[in-house]
DNA sequence: TAGTGGTCTAGACCACCCT
DNA sequence: GGGTGGTCTAGACCACTAC
């Protein structure tokens, strides 16, 4: 009985068809059940496991033919997680084969810019609380990230925030909300001065500078990003499936 | 009468909607009709609608309330052409109001590199078609693009190839394949002196590189792209719907 | 020809939000 | 309570590929 009925049927079928990938359960470049085959093993429907495969399909992760059958991808097969559908560096980090962790280096109040008042939309006088943590890849410092975090959103006093949380994380637990989407621009830029040393990375290679804004489903902008990845350490990785 | 029968009906919805959301038809920030509503205006299953609005809210162009209502994301409903969807940098272009064009730079022939021979896992020593182009947003240089297209995958003499097509056209028609997934790459480079004046951008500010590796869906690498991104005339945007 | 994925339907029931 | 999106089913038929 490998599918439990009160929780998401889906979101099981995902994680049990995503750990068999991982497991080489199902190997990579080769053809893995076919749809009936899994809708009867697992008992669900076919539309089901339809759902799930098409998910799957749109990572990447598999490629189906049809007339032929389901193939697991076997460039991505282990390292899944690619850029475009993180939510979370150490998630990302630890996709790619490595060790994340993380270090709090400053959480400190200011008002706004106005550029960032702009983004948010919000009072130019408004203070917000910084927080920058930097994120290593095997002890390697990889990612330098600021959130701002406008205190008129926080439910609780800045201290007492968990700096090893992912941020979506702290959004739901400090200021009760909830995500709806985000847009990252993408940029190159030289080493800002103050993050050499942090970065290890040499003067004349530029970095990847990473704009974040985080909205809920009613439009509001909640937060903002600005990270600067280090493209050395870690791959900035989409997978893009077609048709 | 809005859909006709032969063709695939999910696809006919999809550009029905997109159509309306474009045009303003339902307009940014406002709920759309319910998915009922739409089945039967329509004339298509519920289930159909469903599929539709799914790739919708996976893309942020529409953001679902359960128990309230579908909304037209106010941010994206017009320019919601982003980096991470795209097939094609006119596509791109355009998409974000643009208007596009592009001038074939280079059309010659080489031998591969050692890491291109690599990537493309093949014969150190094949010949290669090397395909520049540069692509202009409003008449402004936004992206220079290099192709290498192994000889062997060349079904017509490399002469008639158009260089106004996109690259996945291009595979299509001159090599007869079917792209399955891209690999893309991104890194933050100096301006490469023999791209300054054509993409007449200032020697201090980096650009983006993007590596990117086409396969078929038999996991074959068929061709590799290399373009240089001026993210200062187009943003280099990642829309990312959560949850 | 048999089996695969692709398409589409009709309908049931649930969880949630609004008033 | 009434309407919305969320979940899931069972099954029909089609298009394609391998054998």
């Amino acid at each position: 009985m490998p599918i439990e009925r009160p929780k998401p049927i889906v979101d099981q079928v995902i994680a049990i068809l995503r750990e068999r990938i991982h497991s080489r359960a199902y190997l990579p470049g080769r053809r893995m059940p076919s749809e009936s085959e899994l809708a009867q093993e697992l008992g669900v429907s076919r539309t089901t496991v339809r759902t799930v495969l098409a998910k799957f399909a749109a990572e990447g992760l598999i490629l189906r033919k049809q007339g032929d059958g389901t193939y697991v991808n076997e460039r991505i097969a282990e390292f899944d997680t690619h850029f475009g559908g993180v939510r979370d560096f150490s998630d990302l980090i630890a996709g790619n084969g490595y060790t994340p962790a993380i270090k709090t280096l400053a959480l400190s109040q200011r008002t706004l810019t106005n550029t960032e008042a702009q983004e948010l939309e919000s009072d130019p006088n408004a203070t917000v609380l910084a927080m920058s943590r930097l994120f290593y890849a095997n002890e390697q410092p990889a990612i330098h990230a600021t959130n701002i975090i406008p205190h008129t959103l926080l439910k609780a006093p800045a201290g007492t925030i968990q700096g090893n949380l992912p941020i979506h994380q702290i959004l739901k637990t400090y200021c009760h909300q909830q995500v709806g989407y985000v847009v990252s621009d993408i940029e190159a830029t030289p080493v800002p001065a103050h993050l050499q040393t942090q970065l290890a990375c040499q003067t004349n290679q530029p970095l990847l500078k990473i704009k974040e804004t985080f909205y809920n489903k009613d439009h509001q902008p909640l937060i903002l990003g600005l990270s600067y990845y280090n493209f050395a350490i870690l791959k900035l990785r989409l997978v893009h499936a077609w048709e």
